[in-house]
DNA sequence: ATTGAAAATTAGTATGTACTAAATTCGTTT
DNA sequence: AAACGAATTTAGTACATACTAATTTTCAAT
């Protein structure tokens, strides 16, 4: 259903500011629906006026819809390079965390810049010695070549009620601060955790943590994606 | 003497089209007289009038001095991120090699896109598991973090007298047919020739490597650089 | 139905880097 | 010394991307 990420269609190349803005578009509209131009100027930190000229642009090129006063969404082509960014990304995030010993705080800034500047070649070699992974360090999922990925449906930490058992899969959020915090409580993809008490009024939840007793505010537990069970 | 490659001074960072001048500039200079803009926009693969307005933005950064219709040369500050950018250069290409089993033909257009994009912490953890090497893939020496590297005086294959054994130290293309070549006939850093005999007028040389008897081209010949002995 | 605030777009501008075509300078040859 | 060809620079333009300020559109509230 996908075209192949590493389609050989003869195309001009893309910029980096292109690359970019179709990918959080595509991080922006899960459902595939509009995607606002403010919500995007403020993932890319820049003005809306410029988001609009570049839409524009975008639409030109095929890569995108715009749907004036109202959105943007990306057309198959644009959703193949994006998804093709984001397994760049990914793959390079693992890739520094696994044979380079960055930690998972660090990996982002890095990927987001060599993201743009690796072969399909590199990416593929680097799968390769990873043996293809399918999450990045932060339990992120990697699409494969042609652009697929594993969904799963997780639920926020937050929202586990006391006495469950939860796996943690996946953490929402490239803050390095709070990625640190989390790694330090031992709050990380993989970890199994059973939720003692939950205080109400987005208070803190008691954990027990490989044998230890931890807590949580809100914020992080709504960022940490659990699965049920062990 | 030469200030650190990592320096922290703060300046507003470069663009790729500014590390690619300078490196150019750098490599064309060798005894780091002036540089014609044509020399330069014929490495660049640019017209020279294009070559000609850049000069002059380097200039008004400090980071090169122009001298009107005679050439440019580097200042100190636009040579530290000369060699910076030919340190990442050769260490990229001697991590693709040593970790993701890349060719010493395939690496130069890896390396060319990503020295742009890592950061100083990336190059030196490769620097780190690649143990410091002072040598890339093709023999051409790294620039520690400091912008300082080993000088030797090699000697052409070519100018090498028959009879004599030398080690090849260097090989002087990025040509990816003609290095792929070189490797097939097993002439590579490391190997040690004996010269059989020499054809005038630009002829080829007969050699020995390793046991077996082997024909180069005065080109080529040309392009691998020895030092005397075994 | 009107209005007012929020969102989005247009208009006009700046910056970096490239181009072509025309003009200038340099250095050598006569 | 003059003149010519090669090298270089200038002049004028284009394109991608960003900005601010001004305008327009949308939508919800009255």
């Amino acid at each position: 259903m996908e075209a192949e990420l590493t389609s050989d269609i003869a195309r001009q190349p893309l910029t980096r500011p292109t690359e970019d803005y179709l990918k959080a578009i595509y991080q922006l509209s899960n459902d595939g629906g509009l995607v606002a131009t403010t919500d995007l100027a403020l993932v890319l930190g820049l003005a809306p006026a410029s988001v609009t000229g570049m839409i524009k642009r975008l639409s030109e090129q095929g890569l995108a819809l715009h749907e004036r006063y109202r959105g943007v969404r990306l057309t198959h082509e644009g959703r193949r390079i994006a998804l093709r960014m984001l397994r760049r990304h990914r793959l390079i995030e693992a890739y520094l965390v696994g044979f380079l010993a960055y930690t998972w705080d660090t990996v982002h800034a890095e990927a987001e810049r060599l993201e743009h500047a690796v072969s399909d070649d590199l990416i593929e070699r680097m799968a390769q010695v990873l043996g293809h992974p399918i999450f990045d360090p932060h339990g992120d999922p990697i699409p494969d070549a042609h652009g697929r990925f594993a969904e799963f449906v997780h639920v926020p930490l937050a929202d586990v009620a006391a006495g469950e058992t939860v796996t943690i899969r996946r953490a929402d959020t490239r803050d390095d601060g709070r990625l640190r915090f989390l790694a330090a409580e031992g709050l990380v993809p993989g970890t199994v955790v059973t939720v003692i008490a939950r205080q109400p009024y987005n208070g803190p939840s008691s954990l027990e943590v490989g044998g230890e007793r931890r807590i949580v505010g809100h914020e992080l537990a709504t960022m940490l994606l659990c699965s049920r069970g062990t």
